[in-house]
DNA sequence: TTCTTGACTGTACGTTCATTCAATGATATT
DNA sequence: AATATCATTGAATGAACGTACAGTCAAGAA
């Protein structure tokens, strides 16, 4: 089972893990978080019933693997637009909320697999680790943004900058969630106008 | 087992059912949705192990009911605020803010709750019929208030009416997610601060 | 008081699932 | 070419769970 010429067994072994873990997601989007399956796993990734808990140990790692990945993959969508050097703040503000609210990012299977992940979180605490990791980084870097725009100023309408950076990523899942629980009663385009109508509260860059 | 007096067979019978319900929330804010067990449900209401198959046909069926209980329970406290006539739009729409983002509602347990059902709404059908009965519902009663407040308006920055209800409900519904995953970074005082600022970039009423 | 109804009990069954492990065969090393 | 290493296999194991059902006992009717 050579994939190319050259693959090493080192490098198969990855590429085995990885494709158990995108296989992992696959399931969550199509069946939910209860309907993965060590074995499932397994089977639709092609291979044997024994090889998940070869390159897990458990399921719960398998699962947390998995979600760490999602984040990963979330972070470096973020961080390529909130570092693009060829645009002001504002821009960069407005380009990532465009992303985030449109597919692929606002896609139904992608967020639901995020509200999976997240229905579970409050309940492992290692689930809530990776979550704090990633999200204070993002904070950091949307609260930075912010300081830019403000133009020195520490507090908006008696709000400190980070709170309306956490506002702000509040106001972007909740409406991921609206995707999902309220199909089409807000169509993206709304929805952005609507984050940017939030974010001209509090300056002016953005009416 | 009397608890008072009087308790015919027919209201023993709702009691036990209502319990089961219940503790099967209990159940799902303790440890999770993964956590539920006909068993568990069982013996923690007190009762016998097949109790649960006996007032509810199947698990989905229970668990489905106890998902609608809490709807109801919730339609409940919103409908309550916003048909106080003692208030005008503007104080109702704030008193709901406030309500939504402080104890006892933002509970912890409670939201991770919600967000526990969540999380399987997308991959059930008949649990997303339950948010959209009540939900819809939920949003007419905002839009009405925004109509009063918008002053024969229909949009506002570009924004149907309908669809600023739908943001505002995603931005408080994001809010108590954050509280769950990013704990602690965002004080409720804070939250209705920004949920009012948003407001106000379309209503001056609320500057 | 006697009979009947039905809420409730608790055992048992069949299924599903995570995990283990001895066997296998491909790859790397000598 | 022979051997050692190691990723992978797939059957086996045991635990957990939902559901079914025959039995129990007290409430209400006659």
């Amino acid at each position: 089972m050579t994939d190319t010429a050259a693959t090493t067994r080192a490098e198969q072994k990855l590429i085995t893990r990885q494709r158990l873990l995108e296989t992992t997601i696959d399931i969550i989007a199509d069946e939910g978080f209860a309907g993965v399956t060590m074995a499932k796993v397994a089977e639709r990734a092609g291979l044997s019933r024994g090889i998940c808990n070869f390159h897990f140990q458990t399921k719960e790692q398998l699962m947390l693997e998995a979600f760490r990945g999602l984040y990963i993959e979330h972070e470096q969508t973020w961080r390529k637009i909130l570092t693009d050097d060829a645009r002001s703040a504002a821009e960069r503000l407005s380009a990532l909320i465009e992303t985030l609210l449109t597919p692929p990012i606002a896609d139904h299977k992608k967020v639901a697999v995020w509200l999976a992940f997240w229905g579970v979180t409050p309940h492992r605490q290692t689930y809530l680790n990776v979550c704090t990791e990633v999200d204070c980084q993002y904070e950091d870097a949307i609260t930075e943004l912010l300081h830019e725009l403000a133009g020195g100023q520490e507090k908006l309408h008696g709000l400190p900058l980070r709170s309306i950076a956490v506002s702000l990523t509040a106001l972007i899942d909740g409406t991921l969630l609206q995707y999902l629980i309220a199909p089409g009663r807000l169509s993206p385009n709304e929805a952005i106008r609507s984050c940017l109508t939030y974010l001209g509260s509090f300056f002016p860059q953005f009416r």
